[in-house]
DNA sequence: ACCCGGTGTCATCGC
DNA sequence: CTGCGATGACACCGG
């Protein structure tokens, strides 16, 4: 009875309409690349290279937070078309299950009014926001957050705690794990100072943190120049001889006898500067106009700072960069630019070198009488302190955008999900019109006459429906004729 | 020994 | 031109 195969009228596809697959969200384009090579080099580089960050990296004070921090939150996906959520998505109403093929019934006929008018997928409606779903994901703009005493001089351990909470989260574990003993195993050192190393320790380092193009070789004091085996400072009369145990405990200390000027005597230190995890102008402008006096006047206050740090002389026991014990009262290492810095006697904290705006930058620079190899740090500072946070951002959204993509993938999957259903909805109540259309031409082919009150030959002729909406009797014969005119 | 994630750094590009 | 942010690539470390 439900056969289509007198199936005449067009049915219109609307299900091709409804499946019409929403917009999918986009502007993301996201390289999901993560550096994951290694290197392997030679057994006595990396010896070299060990013993090198073991001296050099001894603390890490250089995490700070931007003012900038955080504004990719509500800006990268505003783009964005926002998800539609799971379940939120799809039909506006549910439909009655139409009743399968099998039960054409005529007296079905109306149990379909007005069932799939309204029926198309608002896909992509507005079942999530971006926001809610992506944005506001700034769990790292205070978990550094470091309370800064600007006034009180901090204490030792006031300083130390400051240190480990600040790297904490970063830690130069080389020089925690390894610094005490490299000292003494992998350096040698003469009667000069001059290290005995066949290269400096720099070059050994991939990451040395020198400007390879960007700055002048004296921006890197690591980094001899003209041959000279350990680092002239001209000025200071001072040799930089940043990869000896010896050389660098001893010119670090003195450097530290002469250069602690901001260190303990101010809340600008360079061991609490990265407790200030947002840049304030105001306190910058004042901190800039320290005068050279009190820079030696805080230079000649500073002797007990040369007791930190450094002057442990690679003891591995007692080093107080050996390996945290666990204990918050452990000292992070000084940043590799952190000692450089105490070494060329930079009269200003790091922070204030690598947060400060440009002018206030350039003001601060003003105010100190610098050498070439001191401005060069100081920009080698700026550089790669703001590299570094720059870093952190773009790997910070680097894991954000993936997180998003993933939840976006777990939608389109289940949006996909639901247009299979759909479709399967449409094609079962398309063929229930199908077979209702038979039932009913063969119902009105029943009910005609001729003019001897016999009934049509369902096989003999056919409804013919003309443009302007009349019905007419066709004979198959005259169809035939027509065809073949 | 190898893998993997985290981190710092450099080079480069675009604004 | 300079400064700066973003990002890929690389090296290194520690688990």
């Amino acid at each position: 009875m439900c056969s289509t195969a007198n199936y005449v009228l067009p049915v219109r596809r609307t299900c091709e309409v409804l499946a019409t697959p929403g917009r999918l969200c986009g502007g993301v384009s996201m390289s999901t690349h993560f550096p994951g090579t290694r290197s392997h080099g030679t057994p006595q580089d990396t010896e070299m290279d060990v013993a090198w960050q073991e001296l050099m990296a001894i603390t890490e004070l250089q995490e700070f937070e931007v003012p900038s921090e955080g504004s990719y939150e509500t800006t990268q996906y505003q783009s964005m078309e926002p998800m539609v959520s799971m379940g939120g998505y799809g039909m506006t109403q549910t439909h009655p299950e139409p009743p399968p093929a099998a039960a054409c019934e005529l007296s079905t006929a109306n149990t379909y009014n007005g069932c799939y008018s309204d029926s198309a997928p608002v896909c992509h409606r507005q079942g999530g926001n971006a926001d809610a779903m992506y944005g506001h994901s700034e769990p790292q703009l205070n978990q550094r957050m470091l309370p800064l005493s600007s006034h009180a001089q901090p204490s030792l351990m006031a300083l130390r705690e400051h240190m480990n909470m600040s790297g904490a989260s970063q830690g130069h574990r080389r020089a925690n794990a390894c610094f005490s003993q490299g000292l003494s195993r992998h350096m040698l050192w003469n009667a000069h100072g001059q290290s005995s190393h066949i290269r400096s320790a720099d070059d050994l380092e991939s990451d040395s943190g020198l400007s390879l193009g960007s700055s002048p070789p004296l921006a890197s004091p690591d980094n001899p120049v003209g041959g000279a085996p350990g680092y002239q400072s001209v000025d200071m009369g001072m040799t930089y001889s940043d990869g000896e145990p010896d050389g660098v405990t001893e010119h670090t200390r003195r450097a530290h006898s002469h250069y602690s000027i901001d260190y303990q005597n101010q809340s600008h230190s360079y061991l609490n500067s990265s407790a200030q995890p947002y840049f304030s102008p105001q306190a910058a402008l004042s901190h800039s106009h320290h005068s050279a006096r009190r820079v030696v006047k805080q230079q000649e206050e500073a002797a007990s700072y040369s007791d930190f740090g450094v002057s442990s002389r690679g003891s591995s026991q007692h080093n107080i960069f050996s390996k945290p014990q666990g204990s918050s009262s452990a000292p992070p290492p000084l940043s590799r630019d952190e000692r450089r810095a105490i070494t060329l006697k930079i009269p200003f904290p790091m922070d204030k070198i690598i947060n400060l705006p440009v002018d206030d930058f350039n003001e601060l620079l003003t105010q100190y009488t610098l050498t070439d190899t001191q401005l060069a740090l100081i920009r080698d500072i700026r550089r790669r302190g703001k590299n570094k946070v720059a870093a952190q951002n773009c790997r910070r959204r680097k894991l954000e955008s993936i997180i998003h993509l993933e939840r976006e993938l777990n939608q389109l999957h289940a949006q996909r999900e639901h247009l299979t259903q759909e479709r399967l909805e449409f094609q079962r109540s398309l063929a229930f019109i199908k077979c209702r259309l038979t039932d009913l031409y063969a119902e009105v082919f029943s009910h005609l006459r001729d003019e001897d009150g016999q009934p049509y030959s369902i096989d003999e002729y056919s409804l013919q429906q003309t443009p302007d909406g009349k019905i007419y009797l066709v004979p198959h014969t005259t169809m035939q004729k027509r065809e073949q005119c």
